[in-house]
RNA sequence: GGGCGCUUAACUCAGCGGUAGAGUGCCAUCUUCACACGGUGGAAGUCGCAGGUUCGAAUCCUGCAGCGCCCA
């Protein structure tokens, strides 16, 4: 193995090459259980061992983000490690065609070239969005390939794909047939620019200065005559005024209770208009009397419905003024308002103009002011229970997630305070609009008949599109216009990706199911073409003939669909972000209960039985990350000009380092505030592994040279260390165990964070600052070198090596891929990916044997001692200003009655000896009292908790600093052993704390005692003059 | 208006009932044959404020102040 590492890691040109590598050998690709698909990944496993999870598919006209870097590192490093552990891991990887932000590119580029969709067509329009996605729709993915995450390639989806269009198709028909869809006229929110309804989760409100207008309506007598009286109503959407078909009052408003009963003329429009009472009135705002504009407002509209008042539209789509507005007809809706204001000044109607700042509703794509409007629309009703009488979506989707008598939940929210904000969102839910005025996307599989205008809806499991009305069999029917949510479609996803409902039962049918499960038309419907363009389209080329697109092949077939859905279904975990909980969770949740749970399961022997509901969840868990914050906290946002491009600091750091930061700021809960320097810090630790594995390939090398060779036939195995082994190999590997014991439990509590951190402080902090240089005293290859004890230590450092690079792997798979290929002639497999994570190459058994030997002995202790008094020796050096190189001799007093000391100072005393370059010899205060009198008196002594240090007099001392530092130093022990005291000599404490706890103390106050009187003793000793 | 969260070292954050932690930064020192993206040593916090519960509170409760988010 040539070792000629460059001296600094350089991780642009390692990390392009292993990311292309990495997609080449189909590295991650998982199969369908049973096929003879590409054996990459342990095949021997069982069903019940998969891990999977699926990409929370970014939209195809996104780049990516540090939101998506984030979400893709914690997947990335959870899918890495649970996949060397020994899992079954699938990750699935995909796009969204998301609707409107589509079709706003596309249509943005037409307005470039003087053109429009109108002017195009639907027709034309949709196949120029296709094209517009097969020429930029996966850049975003080609990015996620240069970061390196280990997703499927082979099952990469798209929302409009044939298969998953189908199961939009098919979702949508049978939800049609079981009663749960319908269409109806709602206020919906309605966006004039984008030209659709949107859901209400898609309006962002903002405060907004305005105004609040106040109007007077001519009260109306006997005969229709104006009675000279008038009713003020308050308004801050005046024109709305063209629509109003009543004022309502609360009905105790005093104020108002001889007018009950009466009518108004409405100004400008001279229609009679009823007053209404209703309690839904607040009568403290504006002037307790308010219009009632029913197609103009949600409120207003439920009002409308209880007391039968008509609903008039006075907006066109545009949001003008339409006919109903009579003389304003035309005009836009903020141009009527200033006329409208204008005439009612005019007819002396206007009865006050005051400022009032409010909430209004804007686009989320366009930020245009959201209209509210009476628009015929279709509808999920999620709170309606099927025919059978059974759960309605809603309740399912909560019982899924409620706790159960046991305890048990169906899906867990990590953190868990969003099972709250869940359950309560899906406690109060509205129907789910599910249409829109687009032209990209599922256009609704619905029909419309010209004569009877009745509906068609195709029947479950039938492709073929209705040619004649169920109806009246008339044949003039034309397919609804409209398209369904992307929610939708990507609600679906958790099913759709695993073939549904193209599922066949194989062998025999589930008898209530067997029209769904075993239809014949089913099996050749779900081709495999656009999965094949799809491929081509991110792949770094010529994959059509790889095992990828072979695998998307045998997944057009329901039976493999089948396997698929049997072994991966529920899938493990979901990532994502707080913002879609219920834009995505919950609709997955939803629907992935709804229709997983039509499909049966099926048992070993081959026979089918219902699904529970717990079988029937999207995912078992919910991971919801954090937000990316700017390094002052600031959301990162376009306008403010403070996005981070993840691209850009991974060219500049390194993704390795990148990834880290984030990793080591994932603290389940709260939000990361980005910050550089800490990836410059994580860029150092790479660099640092780097240079450690430098370090060991130029020590094996320059053993080459002298005919000691290092075995590598035990690289990947942990060696059990025992007690015939030095304390230093035994000591490194508890510390190792102890870490990859622990990482393991972190990462399985989502603990990102303290699991990056464990590693970090292992790797620089012990194995690097500590063992590695216990290691560079045995370097020795000259002649007299004792070659088979070099071979152990270089044996023994390269399997540390390997370990530990398994052990960061998932959290930085470059660099560890990179010198992992490095340190072996020839790899076991084609990557460290593939390898067992650490903690699975050591039975527990061995690991307790192992530790616990090892603890039996004191190893660590000892370990500890032996670098406490380095430490004394080199902070005595810096204080007295004693060169590292400079040699030192001293004495060293054990403190007495502690065996683990002595035996420590020992067998370490080479170790201290040359590590801090100082010869020791052994006193007893005791014993030789006079020469340690002597030595306070002339020399210096230092001490700490367990040594006593007598040093020869090399160096003056800064005398008043040296004061200053023991005076200072016994005023923080006087303070602690007075606290200590108090709390010992507190009964209540004694009586009620822990007894582990008093023990504590009491040590703690014995060594604060004894640190104090050494502390006492030094000062006592130096001279008192100011020399 | 309803709900949720945050306030700990100069900065960014862990800790969430038993003597305050990390990374970066800072100070001093060292270019000794893995690494100056480094070594060694060091300084640095009445844990937002005020009450309460407890033997004991950064940690639990209440109130206040400041900041932020979600929903209406």
């Amino acid at each position: 193995m040539p070792h000629d590492l460059p001296k600094a890691y350089d991780p642009t040109a390692i990390e392009d090459h292993w990311a292309g590598y990495w997609v080449r050998e189909n590295l991650f690709v998982q199969p369908t259980p049973g096929t003879p698909a590409t054996p990459v990944q342990n095949q021997s496993l069982d069903a019940q061992s998969a891990f999977t999870i699926l990409l929370p598919p970014p939209n195809v006209t996104g780049r990516l983000h540090m939101g998506h870097m984030l979400n893709q590192t914690e997947m990335d490093i959870l899918t890495r490690w649970r996949r060397m552990s020994g899992r079954r891991a699938l990750w699935l990887p995909g796009t969204d065609h998301a609707g409107i932000a589509t079709q706003m590119m596309v249509e943005r580029q037409l307005a470039e070239e003087g053109s429009s969709r109108q002017k195009l067509g639907r027709e034309a329009f949709v196949e120029r969005v296709w094209e517009w996605r097969r020429h930029y729709g996966g850049a975003i993915l080609e990015q996620m390939k240069r970061l390196g995450v280990s997703v499927d390639w082979s099952r990469e989806y798209f929302t409009m794909d044939e298969p998953r269009s189908l199961a939009v198709r098919e979702a949508f028909v049978r939800l049609y047939h079981q009663g749960l869809i319908y269409r109806g006229a709602y206020i919906v929110n309605w966006c004039p620019r984008c030209q659709t309804a949107i859901s209400d989760l898609e309006v962002v409100h903002q405060e907004q200065k305005g105004h609040l207008w106040e109007i007077r309506y001519p009260v109306l007598g006997d005969g229709g005559k104006e009675t000279g009286e008038f009713i003020t109503v308050a308004t801050t959407r005046p024109e709305t005024m063209l629509g109003d078909t009543a004022v309502a009052i609360h009905p105790e408003d005093e104020r108002y209770l001889h007018l009950h009963g009466k009518k108004l003329r409405l100004p400008l429009m001279n229609r009679e208009i009823p007053i209404v009472v209703d309690p839904w009135v607040s009568r403290d705002f504006g002037t307790g009397a308010v219009k009632v504009t029913p197609a103009h407002d949600p409120n207003d509209f439920a009002l409308a419905e209880r007391h039968h008042l008509p609903s008039i539209n006075v907006m066109d789509d545009r949001a003008h003024i339409n006919a109903e507005g009579g003389p304003y007809a035309g005009l836009d809706r903020f141009v009527a308002r200033k006329k409208i204001i204008q005439d009612l000044e005019e007819r002396e109607l206007l009865a006050a103009v005051k400022d009032y700042t409010n909430n209004v509703g804007h686009c989320d794509r366009c930020k245009t002011v959201i209209e509210p409007r009476l628009s015929t629309q279709w509808f999920i009703a999620v709170n309606k229970k099927p025919d059978n009488g059974s759960a309605s979506m809603a309740e399912l989707a909560i019982a899924a997630v409620k706790p159960d008598a046991n305890g048990n939940k169906a899906i867990r929210f990590t953190p868990e305070n969003y099972e709250k904000i869940y359950l309560e969102w899906m406690t109060n839910i509205h129907d789910w609009c599910i249409s829109r005025q687009l032209w990209w996307g599922h256009r609704i599989p619905a029909w419309h008949c010209q004569v009877c205008h009745k509906i068609t809806v195709p029947q479950p499991n039938s492709n073929a599109d209705p040619t004649v009305c169920v109806h009246c069999g008339s044949n003039q029917i034309a397919q609804e216009t409209d398209v369904l949510d992307t929610w939708f479609s990507s609600g679906l996803l958790p099913v759709s990706v695993f073939g549904w409902p193209n599922l066949s039962t194989n062998s025999s049918c589930h008898p209530e199911r067997a029209n769904i499960d075993c239809h014949p038309e089913r099996r050749s419907s779900a081709r495999a073409d656009d999965r094949v363009e799809g491929s081509a389209v991110v792949s770094s080329g010529g994959s059509d003939e790889g095992p990828g697109s072979q695998a998307a092949a045998y997944r057009a077939d329901a039976a493999l669909s089948r396997a698929d859905f049997d072994a991966f279904y529920p899938t493990s975990l979901l990532v994502t972000g707080f913002d879609i909980l219920f834009f995505w969770v919950a609709r997955m949740i939803m629907l992935g209960c709804w229709f997983a749970g039509e499909v049966p399961v099926k048992e070993a022997d081959g026979s089918l039985r219902p699904r529970t509901l717990a079988e029937s969840v999207p995912f078992k868990e919910v991971y919801i990350h954090a937000l990316v914050r700017d390094a002052n906290r600031e959301k990162m946002s376009k306008t403010k000009g403070n996005v981070i491009d993840p691209i850009e600091i991974v060219k500049q750091y390194g993704t390795d380092a990148v990834r880290f930061t984030l990793a080591s700021m994932a603290s389940p809960g709260t939000d990361i505030a980005f910050n550089v320097a800490r990836t410059e810090g994580y860029r150092a630790f790479a660099n640092k592994i780097w240079n450690a594995a430098r370090f060991i390939f130029m020590n094996v090398d320059r053993a080459a040279e002298i005919g000691i060779t290092v075995d590598r036939a035990t690289l990947g195995q942990m060696p059990v260390v025992g007690r015939k082994d030095p304390d230093p190999e035994r000591w490194i590997w508890v510390e190792f165990h102890e870490t990859a014991r622990n990482v393991d439990k972190l990462l399985d509590n989502y603990r990102y964070d303290e699991a990056a951190d464990a590693i970090y402080q292992f790797f620089w902090g012990t194995f690097c600052d500590k063992y590695l240089e216990i290691t560079k005293l045995q370097m020795d290859f000259s002649e007299s070198a004792d070659k088979e004890k070099i071979g152990s230590v270089l044996t023994n450092l390269l399997q540390l090596l390997e370990a530990t690079l398994r052990l960061l792997s998932p959290f930085m798979p470059f660099i560890t891929e990179e010198l992992w290929h490095a340190l072996y002639g020839e790899t076991p497999k084609k990557s460290i990916a593939l390898m067992d994570y650490p903690t699975v190459s050591i039975s527990n058994d061995d690991y307790d044997l192992m530790v616990g030997r090892a603890w039996d002995d004191g190893v660590r202790a000892r370990m500890s001692h032996i670098w406490n008094l380095i430490s004394l020796v080199r902070n005595w050096r810096k204080e007295t200003n004693i060169p590292d190189r400079e040699p030192l001799s001293a004495k060293v007093a054990p403190r007495k009655g502690e065996a683990l000391v002595r035996e420590a100072l020992t067998t370490g005393r080479g170790l201290i000896e040359k590590i801090a370059r100082i010869s020791v010899e052994p006193f007893d205060p005791e014993q030789d009292k006079e020469e340690y009198v002597l030595a306070k008196m002339g020399g210096r002594v230092a001490s700490e908790l367990n040594f006593d240090v007598m040093f020869a007099r090399q160096r003056t001392i800064d005398l008043p600093a040296e004061r200053e530092r023991l005076t200072k130093d016994i005023a923080r022990y006087e303070k602690g052993l007075a606290a200590a005291e108090r709390q010992l000599g507190n009964e209540g404490f004694l009586a009620k704390a822990p007894a582990h706890v008093v023990e504590g103390l009491k040590k703690q106050e014995a060594e604060t005692r004894l640190l104090l009187e050494k502390a006492r003793a030094a000062l006592d000793v130096l001279p008192k003059d100011s020399r």
